[in-house]
DNA sequence: TATAATTGTTAGGCTAATCTAACAAATTTA
DNA sequence: TAAATTTGTTAGATTAGCCTAACAATTATA
């Protein structure tokens, strides 16, 4: 059984590698930072998760998680992200207010809480930021995805998620009348300052380049090309 | 913001004092037994509780929850109980299954979640096992309970709860038809051995002075001659 | 009421998770 | 490639919560 703490970190790195675009692997002073803790903290847990055998760390080195490190850090993501969809379904939590209380919830241990819980809210396969839920033997769908700022000109997408969870740029997605599942039109990119010129809803808007690249989005017609 | 132990040694106090029927106060070796530890970890806890102003407790003496204490406790009994509530109801969890769980979802910090969650179950006034659920303001109804031991021959009464959690004793409870809101109609007591024959939705059986103990009931019969 | 049994306290240690401060390795930059 | 910067590690301390072993106070019993 692993503890709290344990937990955390291998959700952190599970985000910072296997979730992320960028990296597969994750430096100690990053880790900690994610975490909120200094790097001599994160370095001590590092050495004590290696002994489990819960992640790859050399000295020096970079960081993964291993397979069996991986198994329970999708186990935590499934929990908090069923959690996140039972505030916003059943409780009347608002989009940006859920994350913090899955926060909590996510280290509840019981197998049977968790299943029953998936069934009561008919198994679904996005949380409320659009981010995919592991099913119960762990695995997780991974669907095409890039950022807003990525996509072609053009294109229509479906937001299907954010990078930023803070409830500041939830909140500021939200004025612009985004939300999951909306669809959303590349009109244009501005020379002069990179702006883009996105359709909502019928309704037009210029956002900035920091902005898009916070929009998690996928694109039929990009996939399309893509699966040749 | 009282750590888990605070908040659980809290709760073991209001149970062995403000819900028992014996005694108003607690030892310390009591409260250790109580919550699995020994008298020695308990001590520094009582004391550190002391220092917050949570309870009563001098050298020697007997420990009882402050104001400001028993109003934490009752916030956890309340946060356990609808959980429980929820387990039972939403979740298909049995009887016998839910305190274990609730266990560890009492600690959820989040006055927005159990205030939603209370609404979702629409204000439950007790949990699976028949107990009282403290409201929003912390109030609980002290209904006129007691034991099956102690009701009158002849009455019916109504179950209410039970004082064992026990897995094991669940189970024989159910085994006899028993379980909450069943009426039970005391029909004898055996002089011999002092067991009890009740009758349970027209079915005859005799119980044992200790079985009947730890049954928790409400006599209508009898509260209404209190009420004078 | 003296002795025995019970109950409660203290001192000193342990572990998990954190920190600061000093240092060492690796990488970037000039 | 040497120096500067960044990144990562170590040693040593701290805190919460627990333990054992020794002891002290209280209560029950002879
Ligand atoms: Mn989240
Ligand atoms: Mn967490
Ligand atoms: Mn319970
Ligand atoms: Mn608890």
């Amino acid at each position: 059984m692993l503890s709290f703490t344990e937990e955390n970190y291998l959700k952190s790195l599970f985000q910072l590698t296997v979730e992320s675009n960028e990296k597969v692997e994750a430096g100690t002073n990053e880790i900690a930072a994610h975490l909120g803790v200094k790097p001599a903290s994160a370095n001590d847990m590092l050495k004590k998760l290696k002994d489990k055998k819960l992640i790859h760390y050399e000295k020096y080195g970079k960081s993964t998680l291993t397979k069996e490190g991986r198994k329970y850090a999708l186990e935590i993501v499934r929990k908090h992200r069923l959690w996140e969809t039972f505030l916003y379904e059943k409780l009347e939590f608002s989009w940006d207010e859920v994350h913090e209380v899955a926060e909590q919830l996510e280290h509840i241990q019981s197998k049977k809480l968790i299943d029953k819980l998936d069934k009561f809210l008919n198994y679904p396969e996005v949380d409320p930021h659009g981010d995919a839920i592991p099913n119960a033997k762990g695995e997780l769908e991974i669907s095409q995805r890039k950022s807003l700022l990525e996509e072609e000109i053009g294109h229509a997408c479906k937001m299907v998620g954010v990078k930023d969870n803070s409830a500041a740029f939830l909140q500021y997605v939200d004025s612009i009348g985004l939300s999951i599942n909306q669809i959303i039109r590349i009109k244009a990119r501005e020379e002069f300052d990179d702006l883009l010129e996105i359709e909502v809803n019928g309704k037009k808007n210029r956002v900035s380049p920091k902005f898009a690249e916070n929009i998690i989005i996928t694109c039929s017609e990009c996939n399309r090309l893509r699966k040749n």
